[in-house]
DNA sequence: TAATATAAACCGACCGGTTGGTCTGGTCCT
DNA sequence: AGGACCAGACCAACCGGTCGGTTTATATTA
């Protein structure tokens, strides 16, 4: 049991110091033998865990894509009309930054990565395309229910998920910028406004 | 006269190898004995023309940086109306797609680098703060002659940034997906009249 | 015009260093 | 005892970059 944990213990030593240098000097540039000194632990062990390099990758790519995934979820049937739900959906992003906390640029190690091996596509496409898919939704909700213009819902979903990533991006290239987390929840309710009916 | 132009020639190959390879394998993983294998050209050549492999990364740069700028700054002053001209703008995202052709994962490749190498860092980022002070004050204009309503102007040109960002690394996830250039201006619309004075 | 000089363009073998991955030998818990 | 776990020496392959030498095109001279 003891000996178990052992096993886990290490293995999450590995996985945060292979976070910590794909984040600093990318996916390529970062050796086995930096993350396994990193980690204080010997080529041996790694090898023990992951079958090969790109295998702490997959898994990085996976347990980030569950971080995105629960505040997103979360925030889902929160509210109760439909706009305050995409008002809300915008405060989702504030978490996500705060979460990645310096490792943002992880990201876009991950795009890169899912551009040229079709391996990390796979397992990055597809909730990518579940994120957007549920936006879309959401939209046409809000339209059916009058709370929305009559936006085009595929182009609406597309527009929310490109302002996050884009703010990803630049918060990569500015870490020391703005406060990206607040920035990010003040443009996705600029977007979320425009579309919003024209009542009041 | 024609020894000039040789290696001008040879010069453009070895850009265009390197450009190709980068956007296939992205820059760590591309040797430089791949990019002379694919110009056709001995390594003797290729450090003959560039002092280090990096030295072609940091030119490929320039060349796209200009690509970008060229058309942005067509379309300023075009049109009449501030708020026709921040449509038009939209219209440039087109030809920047069509231009990149292909060749899209590229600007991951920049954006990458540009988090972890100072250099390229600092010519990434100039060009990048231009657009972004560019747009605000696009903004501003159109707020002060009416045709906007009063956001704020730094929240607005980060979004329109965020936005083509987003959407470049998107297409570049993607690129047998929909038809990048149209989408783009048609999202890009979406937010330029959500924007727009509630008036009519 | 033919011979020579000069410098840019080019070649490819070569080098020190690094890489991802393997393997053997041991340790520790149950 | 025996299997999960780990240490670290080791290896073939590869990398960016160098270097001595050759080719090619122009300028100069005779």
């Amino acid at each position: 049991m003891a000996h178990q944990h052992r096993g886990d213990e290490t293995r999450k030593r590995i996985l945060a110091a292979a976070a910590e240098c794909f984040t600093r000097a990318g996916y390529d540039a970062t050796g086995v033998a930096e993350i396994c000194a990193r980690a204080g632990v010997s080529k041996g062990a790694f090898y023990h865990h992951f079958p090969s390099k790109q295998a702490v990758f997959l898994a990085l790519v996976e347990q980030w894509l569950q971080g995105v995934d629960a505040p997103l979820r979360a925030a889902r049937g929160a509210q109760e009309t439909t706009r305050d739900r995409l008002i809300g959906l915008a405060q989702v992003v504030e978490p996500v930054f705060a979460m990645a906390q310096g490792q943002i640029p992880m990201f876009l190690e991950f795009w890169r990565q899912a551009a040229k091996d079709p391996e990390v596509w796979q397992a990055t496409i597809e909730p990518y395309r579940r994120f957007r898919a549920a936006f879309a939704e959401l939209v046409r909700e809000g339209i059916a229910d009058g709370s929305l213009r009559a936006v085009d819902p595929e182009a609406a979903a597309l527009a929310i998920v490109s302002l996050g990533v884009g703010l990803v991006v630049q918060a990569a290239l500015d870490p020391a910028g703005d406060d990206w987390g607040r920035t990010a929840d003040a443009v996705l309710r600029l977007l979320m406004e425009g579309m919003a009916a024209r009542d009041r």
